[in-house]
DNA sequence: CGTTGACTTGAGTCTATTCAAATCCTGTGG
DNA sequence: CCACAGGATTTGAATAGACTCAAGTCAACG
């Protein structure tokens, strides 16, 4: 076997976690895997630019991704931070013919890029690709308008709250041990908050549910607690993890 | 021609300028047609509501529906309001089995309802329907996703410019009178704020930028100047109507 | 003509922001 | 192994924006 070949394998392998191959027939996912582009990067490099040409879409293996948006004024919006098996950009076949947003590695991070022309051919031709974006985005866009409630009726510290509880492994049993992910600025801006009010509301949740913080580890004591904290401001349905 | 299918010809002639039926082959919409009911609501009537066992999704033929979230402290969420030519709750066909909203008519209205089991029928049949789904839904995101920013980076009266911006008809020349589409509290509400904050805020906009406000209808001497002072605070995009 | 609901206005409070400064970490070079 | 630069994070003080509660105004409607 020799190296491209092993490549596409190992491309292949990847793609097949990702939401858009599911069910797909095996070819297809080769056919994407041998125009697509296994990739690395550091913190920093920029994947492409609010006002590029669309041309691609990504699929993330390892690592984060920021995608942002920047005002006119130079403020800058972070639209949202991904990470493995998380594809991004793949929606822009539908609206037009440049990105809105702009891609940025926000931690070392390995990740596959493939031509969203052989995405718009495979989309005419096998349904199941239809579903599968459908199924995607209808589940964006219900994280996307919890979001919208969220920014509206919760204040930092609960919105902080909401995000632990986000991070949070599936089985809870207190006391519950947080590594955040990335840095704490970068949290906030996705919460849409400045770092000194993040950096408050996090020790206004220590203070007021006894949570351990010691740089980026946090500790809950009972997330039954930080749940009551967090949701009750929130519209009826169980925690939004 | 009986009542029933003279009926039937008037909603399929509604149903035809919706997102869903573009392209489709007529039969199909008179299908959904047969199965729809046409009705007149007036304001205050209750669609469905949050929780719900999804079983229709809607079309607006005529007036104004909220869509909206109450939070378990009993504060309402507003989503979305919609109008003519609009449909909601067609999503739910992929995401689940309850509203995660409810309905409620914000002024008389005229609707359609129809069967989500009809659309999930037609869905697998006909690619059409997803194609078409899929850019309304990508549309929709895009939108939620400038909201998103909006909360973030706009203030309030910011975020009234842009809502009014919003409504203006698509040629634009000064002066530019407009009328507001339902009472000031709903936007408000929509625009994520108090009726308070609104009121100040649009009077704020009235001094900096001398609109005229006479109960429901605002004049705008400049859209230029309107523009300038909503979007230098958003990212680099054309004034988002 | 009085009632009702929508809207506005006033005063005080709270939350998040800004700007500035201090502190803590981390990786680097000596 | 230690000192140090540079970025990340925290803290303080002052400010601004939006909220609450309360009271007033306005227009529509019976």
């Amino acid at each position: 076997m020799n190296h491209s070949t092993s490549q596409t394998q190992r491309i292949k392998q990847h793609l097949s976690t990702s939401y858009l191959f599911k069910k797909l027939p095996e070819n297809i996912v080769i056919h994407f895997a041998e125009k697509a582009q296994l990739k690395h990067a550091d913190k920093g490099e920029i994947l492409f630019l609010q006002g590029d040409e669309v041309e691609w879409f990504y699929f993330m293996v390892d690592g984060w991704v920021k995608l942002f948006r920047q005002t006119v004024e130079g403020e800058e919006v972070v639209i949202d931070i991904l990470n493995a098996n998380n594809m991004f950009g793949e929606n822009f076949i539908f609206s037009g013919e440049n990105y809105n947003y702009g891609a940025e590695i926000a931690s070392e991070a390995t990740y596959i890029k493939l031509p969203t022309s052989l995405l718009k051919f495979y989309l005419a031709k096998e349904h199941q690709i239809s579903f599968n974006m459908l199924e995607n985005m209808s589940q964006q866009q219900q994280i996307q308008s919890r979001e919208i409630e969220h920014l509206n009726i919760q204040n930092a510290p609960q919105r902080i709250g909401c995000y632990l509880l986000k991070i949070c492994p599936h089985e809870l049993k207190n006391p519950i041990k947080l590594q955040l992910p990335y840095d704490k600025t970068l949290i906030a801006a996705k919460l849409g908050m400045k770092p000194e009010t993040f950096s408050r509301a996090l020790a206004r949740l220590k203070k007021d549910l006894s949570l351990t913080i010691d740089r980026s580890l946090v500790t809950i004591p009972s997330h039954e607690n930080l749940a009551e904290y967090v949701c009750n401001a929130c519209s009826q349905t169980i925690a939004c993890n």
